[in-house]
DNA sequence: TCTCCTGATTTTGCATTCAAAATAGAACGC
DNA sequence: GCGTTCTATTTTGAATGCAAAATCAGGAGA
């Protein structure tokens, strides 16, 4: 053994196409790129993608498990429309994962992945104090994934992984009153601090409540697109 | 309009072969003909299928992201192999879907859809007084799926759905003891009394105990089965 | 005998090709 | 003008072909 290619440097692998493009069409369909309803033409995204239809094809069909774009039968796919209560009925089963995880990782969660999240508020403050809602976003998301990671089961995390992708279109909508995200950062503190102190009735109670709040937020802003595109 | 294929007869239509294709490879999967850990040799499926590689790609991925089956780069797939630690984490998360899944149906349910539930469990009990384990395994399944359904949650059924088909696996080879058996009979004849009732907080207990012991069989057939193969 | 290397074979990854279905458009009749 | 039907084009579904990677088999050398 011994050849060349693992002398030093990282190896060198070679992703799969399908999964490149996989998180491409993702990113594209959560960011609203490619927009609820709008039909994935093959020709289109291979040519944007510099692919053949082959792995753009397996890729779709992998996003169509994922609930992300669905498949009609000899018509080819559409990214799924966004429905309110495809939204709400999603939700509420993250509602009850997050109780879950809340409950193990008060159990389970090592001192130093507390103290991740903890970084990971503070960050979060600087952006709220900031007034950025775009950076915001980014550790809010990054934060709860990490709660729901503390939990310590892996199939907890991907199950609400995937379901977070489909919310995660409408909440790029959702435009915060100031007063709600002032409210969201002190409903974060609490949580914060339940976590810390390992108060698992406590941190679901309050997991409960602030999910009940953002099922409120997002519905608003898909009601308020509804208006919009009618 | 109204040309010769829509008179009459049910429309004709040909389900896309990579659905076909992926029924075809779950029940496999999940009656261990195709053991966990396996490989996947396409060229073998595709002439036992009758089908090209196309098709049957696709099927693998779509499996692959239900997690049935594990994705190997370059490699081909693999049946996922059975690991304890995964099957509990699998187990955890169908129990908050179900304690969710119990209050919601305690809420939403019609009084048909408890009926029918009662009427699957009178077959299930059939089965039962019969000594069928394969019966009643499939009315008892039914069961639990009906209960889920009756959230009137699309979301939480699927998602409840996909985490099932990897438990499924473990519990083929789960033998119950006469013992074991009787009792879940037992439970559930209060599970069915609580949702007749609908007594939310009752039904969510009673489920939550009703899954700690199916926890426990399954982990001992787990074990059994390690053991055998080790 | 065991290890390591080398070449043949298999298997996978992706592109291309072919066929069937759907869509769009023009010609036609009412 | 409006709708209908037939044809042409596009688009999807599935099979095939080709190249790269991995696996396997055999043999040389320690």
């Amino acid at each position: 053994m011994g050849t060349i290619e693992n002398l030093g440097a990282a190896r060198i692998e070679r992703r799969p196409l399908h999964e490149e493009v996989i998180d491409q069409l993702r990113d594209r369909i959560v960011q609203s790129e490619l927009a609820p309803g709008s039909r994935l033409n093959e020709r289109v995204l291979c040519e944007q993608l510099g692919i053949s239809r082959t792995p753009l094809r397996e890729a779709i069909k992998m996003l169509a498990t994922e609930g992300l774009v669905e498949l009609l039968p000899n018509r080819g796919a559409i990214v799924t429309p966004l429905k309110a209560a495809n939204i709400a009925d999603t939700l509420a089963v993250m509602g009850a994962l997050e109780s879950l995880a809340g409950e193990l990782a008060c159990a389970h969660a090592s001192e130093s992945e507390i103290a991740e999240i903890r970084a990971l508020h503070f960050e979060m403050l600087a952006h709220h104090a900031r007034g950025e809602l775009g950076g915001y976003f980014r550790y809010n998301q990054r934060i709860h994934l990490k709660l729901i990671e503390a939990s310590g089961n892996p199939v907890l995390t991907n199950t609400y992984r995937q379901l977070n992708a489909n919310v995660l279109r409408a909440r790029y909508m959702a435009n915060l009153s100031q007063e709600r995200w002032d409210a969201a950062v002190r409903e974060h503190e609490e949580i914060l601090a339940a976590l810390a102190g390992r108060n698992a009735a406590r941190l679901k109670r309050l997991l409960a409540e602030h999910l009940a709040h953002k099922v409120a937020s997002v519905m608003a802003a898909l009601a308020e697109n509804a208006a919009v595109a009618a």
